[in-house]
DNA sequence: CAGTATCCCCCACGATACTG
DNA sequence: CAGTATCGTGGGGGATACTG
């Protein structure tokens, strides 16, 4: 069982959401605000970190910290709360003393997934590309 | 006319990138190192905009301020410098009176346009969700 | 035209301490 | 266990002025 992601590829111009944003001085426009609300997400330190941590297992939210090393109760908290909000994660509380708290992802969330992955990889293949532009940037440019 | 590219993700565990680098304790890894890098890029205010303003014509700097509405001088300046040291960029400077320097995409630049697109198109499809349930949770939690 | 150079502010984030 | 509350800081980014 496979899913299948389809991304169309304009030869000729079909503008994207993105094309539109960016001709219609993107910040402002309705899609300038989407993309700045979700590039605000993944874009901050934890996010994408708590999502991919939910991906398979729902967890509590000391099982959390453990799997993401650095992240401190604090940050922890906001993190989740944010993605609460935006609709991304669930949080249950169990009515049991000690208390007990889960977290999972919903569908939107899941969603998410897909591009976090795609990006991902589009890091890990280009990166050794960037290091070494900026080796060489930083060559030329250092005095 | 437009060209279908079709990506079979696998519903069985063929890790990805994103996760393997989720599992082993993400940052300090270099998996971890290369998605940060390029979430700081992806991740900032202006770095999009530009590369998307650049997506199909090679621009001067003054051209660059028009097309994009609140971006200062010395904003666009580190933009540039960033994105032209990873190689996402080149910088053509002109001999000439008055100076001419022009900035186009390289074709590592090209590939984050994909990028942009997928993200952009799931910030546009589902921000009515995540508005929604700020609202909802809004509603939910206020006093 | 295509930038530097300064100054300043805000806030994301970390550290630490406390609590229902 | 699953959080708040408080304090402090770094640096991303804006405004403004100046320059080869």
């Amino acid at each position: 069982m496979a899913t299948t992601l389809t991304i169309e590829l304009p030869g000729e111009p079909t503008p994207t959401g993105y094309e539109r944003s960016c001709e219609e001085a993107s910040p402002g426009s309705d899609h300038g605000r989407a993309i700045r609300d979700v590039l605000d997400r993944i874009g901050d330190k934890w996010s994408l970190l708590v999502v991919g941590t939910l991906r398979r297992e729902r967890l509590r939210f000391t099982e959390l910290q453990r799997h993401i090393p650095g992240i401190s109760q604090r940050m922890l908290t906001l993190t989740l709360r944010q993605l609460e909000r935006d609709g991304l994660i669930t949080r249950t509380v169990h009515a049991e003393v000690p208390p007990r708290v889960e977290y999972e992802l919903t569908p939107l969330g899941g969603t998410l997934i897909q591009l976090a992955m795609a990006l991902a990889d589009w890091a890990i293949e280009n990166h050794p590309r960037i290091e070494d532009s900026r080796a060489a940037y930083d060559a030329a440019h250092q005095r």
